[in-house]
RNA sequence: GCGGAUGGCUGGAUGGUCGCUGCGUUGUGUUUCCGCUUUGCCGAGACGCGACGUAGAGGAAAGUCCGGACUCCAUGAAGAGACGGUGCCGGGUAACGCCCGGCGGGGGCAACCCCAGGGACAGCGCCACAGAGAACAGACCGCCUGACGCAUCGCUUGCGAUACGUCUGGUAAGGGUGAAACGGUGGAGUAAGAGACCACCGCGGGUCUGGCAACAGCCCCGGCACGGCAAGCCCCACCGGGAGCAAUGCCAAAUAGGGACCUCGUGGUGCAAGCCAGGGCGUCUUUGGCCCGAGACGGUCCGGGUUGGCAGCUAGAGGGCCAUGGGCAACCAUGGCCUGAGAUGAAUGACCAUCCAUGGUCGGGGCAACCCGACCGGGACAGAAUCCGGCUUACAGGCCGUCCGCGCUU
RNA sequence: GCCGCCUUAGCUCAGUUGGUUAGAGCACUGGUUUGUGGAACCAGGGGUCCCCCGUUCAAGCCGGGGAGGCGGUA
């Protein structure tokens, strides 16, 4: 861990947007059909509002294909993690972005290898 | 020491950095309302953003298998029926299909464990195949008596013995079939045999004794008659209205402003109220009640729309510990102290370090068990969803206690 | 969360009061026919009756527990 160079503690975000849950299905299903970039431990999905609020909002979802309750719980908290991390420097306001978990990965990898993913899926999608 | 039985507890620890949700206090912004010393202040509420404090998963939170609390709907009362469930006896409990104690049966050397364990004389039904015979059964091979025929042998020439065949009768000991064959073992008895008889055991019935009871024991009688299946129908006893917090109530938004039913053919008399008769209110009976012109109102259901918010929502048959008393125990009573998750795409965490338990490799010491050091791996099952009482299922290990058998020592 | 339903051959389904060998269609394999293929005809193989325990002489069927799947519900 501290040997890697995770730009995330250094660019602490002065000029920060708020980050919001995402809670209603509708939101969910939006997201679903827009822009996606798979990675090893999730999948990111991300949706342009193409409204006045700059506010980034995120989702996490976990099937039942990762696992019982307490590796869905597990995967959705490290999901959590890296997005609070990662999203709020290199998420592009004004976008719905939605982590998808995957089964054993999301449990299993290195937590900064998964912040690395990140920061690449987020340029991917980038319009 | 080894092997086993059983009861209970626990379910990693400490620290650091960054975070989540509820509650409390407080700061600040927006907005609404009230008052006015009337255009900005006081107070209250809602929403948003912070600060500080505090609390925050389980023994199974799981499966949703039982029992309740609670809410809504239905319901006049009593009885019967139908349907579903439970099933040795007694106790505990709010209740239970749960728990405790006892009884009976089975297993184990034992500690101990397992059992849906009422009724088969209330009735119906089933018992395949095999076998002679399978439910108040039956006689295949056998065994035995008698008659006849035939063969052989013996001789006292018309009898005896033996073997075979046919017929008549007796028998159920033995063989064989089956899950099960109408008591078992031994004796006595007989032509051969048989509870036909005797002893013991089993079975059935009865008196007495002990026990609240299930049941047990002594004695007497019967003399084998009375097979199994009720987790087949059933009988008996007892219990049970239905649905579930996504219940239910309210607010907002959106869609529709629709359809069906309650309201079905009542009659006589009377101006009417009413009375009489008839019918209806979805199992039946008794008894009581309500309704029976049309429309409206209202109610229920269907269809359509919304998948937002608030309440319900966490203090209750609460839990834990201790003491005293009652009880074999489950548990109960009294007193004291401590404790208290409420989320809703669903919080209660992520990462790191050290320690602890544990596994592997290497090195050193030691006869050995083992000890020391280094490195690597690595934390069981599993996440509250209205709340309790149980049951069942999953589970790395660790700790404490009680008991039994064997071995050793004394 | 709550409430229901289902599990039998590779697939879709039957299976009576528990009874002797668990069947049907499609699919599969081999053969006949044909120049070849299809179709047709004939023959054959293939089963942990989802799993475990129990009741019974005997369980796909009866009882209990578990696993997996499907549906409904604001």
């Amino acid at each position: 861990m501290a040997g890697l160079d995770v730009p995330v503690a250094e660019t602490s975000p002065a000029v920060s947007v708020r980050l919001e849950v995402l809670r209603h299905r509708a939101d969910f299903l939006r997201a679903a059909k827009a822009q996606r970039s798979g990675q090893p431990a999730f999948l990111l999905q991300a949706r342009d509002r193409r409204d006045a609020d700059p506010t980034i909002r995120v989702g996490f979802t976990c099937s039942k294909k990762v696992g019982n309750a307490v590796q869905r719980n597990c995967a959705k908290r490290r999901l959590r993690e890296i997005a609070r991390h990662i999203i709020p420097t290199h998420g592009h306001p004004g976008h719905d972005y939605v982590l998808v978990g995957r089964p054993d990965a999301t449990v299993s990898r290195d937590l900064a290898q998964m912040q690395l993913d990140l920061i690449r899926a987020l340029q991917k999608v980038r319009p």
